[in-house]
DNA sequence: TCACAACAATTGTATATACAAATGTATGGT
DNA sequence: ACCATACATTTGTATATACAATTGTTGTGA
């Protein structure tokens, strides 16, 4: 199924709108999908971010602007997302001794334990969605994506 | 600036997982930089999109399970898009005189007009966005897309 | 040391989204 | 005609997100 078909346009989209669209389309199946497998886990995609996040710490405590700017997406939700991430007993937050200023979050043994059974069947799922793929195809498409003018 | 650089990762990712970020990251950025031109007519990137399907009907209504079909995402959210879109007067509800289970959506003049100069300004951040891919370029991001498997 | 700017996180508010349940309408079988 | 079912939309609720304003803390220059 192509993305005409997929969004029901009849007529031709020019390639460079088309290109968007299919890239945007793309993108949110798979967000779906990687969403669909976190459910049962009562975790959104960003609350399994933060954990990997904290999980390449590697016990090295992360304050909430660095995790904040290793997410995609923006820092207001960060106190939030990990004040749910606390009620589950994933992470813990302590005040940095050093600057109060600061909040140190790090990962429980719960959360480990938790995410790695996340992060099993997430990269199932991702093998899933590009088993079509050859090696070099998928640099390739990395290639590509590295065109893109986003600033 | 590469994917790792963005995301603030040592180390290096296993192709296939990093070929996934990149994708839903470019992905994130143009819909960021959409909203953000769209901003100014308080305009969401949905109501957007139902107008631009609304305009592709070339005056013929569209009921609301059309208009979700062609959308990207879901159903529940579009009556209520619909009721913003109600509000700003750029389009118009009527019951559908033959199956009154029905609603018709059409797009006012005054949607028309706006929806115009959105596109056009839309049209020139996805062109900036582009800029660095040649035709044949393009038809290869498409096809690769293509590769990935949906379903 | 005191005032002030910069920093780090939190809170408030409005809006968006997902999912489920409910409402109202039409259709087909008996 | 009546009932169950399917259809089309709406509503309720919980959660997510964006953006601005606020709180608390630290560092710096007069």
């Amino acid at each position: 199924m192509n993305v005409e078909e997929r969004i029901k346009t009849e007529g031709n989209i020019p390639l460079e709108k088309r290109t968007i669209i299919h890239l945007i389309l793309v993108s949110n199946i798979i967000n779906e999908k990687i969403a669909l497998v976190l459910k049962p886990f009562d975790i959104s995609i960003q609350q399994f971010n933060v954990l990997r996040i904290l999980r390449g710490q590697k016990g090295k405590p992360a304050n909430l602007s660095t995790l904040n700017e290793r997410m995609v997406t923006k820092m207001s939700n960060t106190t939030r997302l990990v004040d749910k991430l606390i009620r589950k007993e994933y992470v813990e937050r302590h005040i940095c001794p050093s600057n109060r200023r600061k909040i140190e979050i790090t990962i429980t043994a719960k959360g480990q334990e938790q995410l790695n059974i996340m992060d099993t069947l997430v990269s199932e799922t991702e093998k899933r969605l590009l088993h079509r793929f050859s090696v070099v195809e998928l640099e390739q498409l990395n290639t590509l994506l590295n065109n893109f003018d986003l600033k």
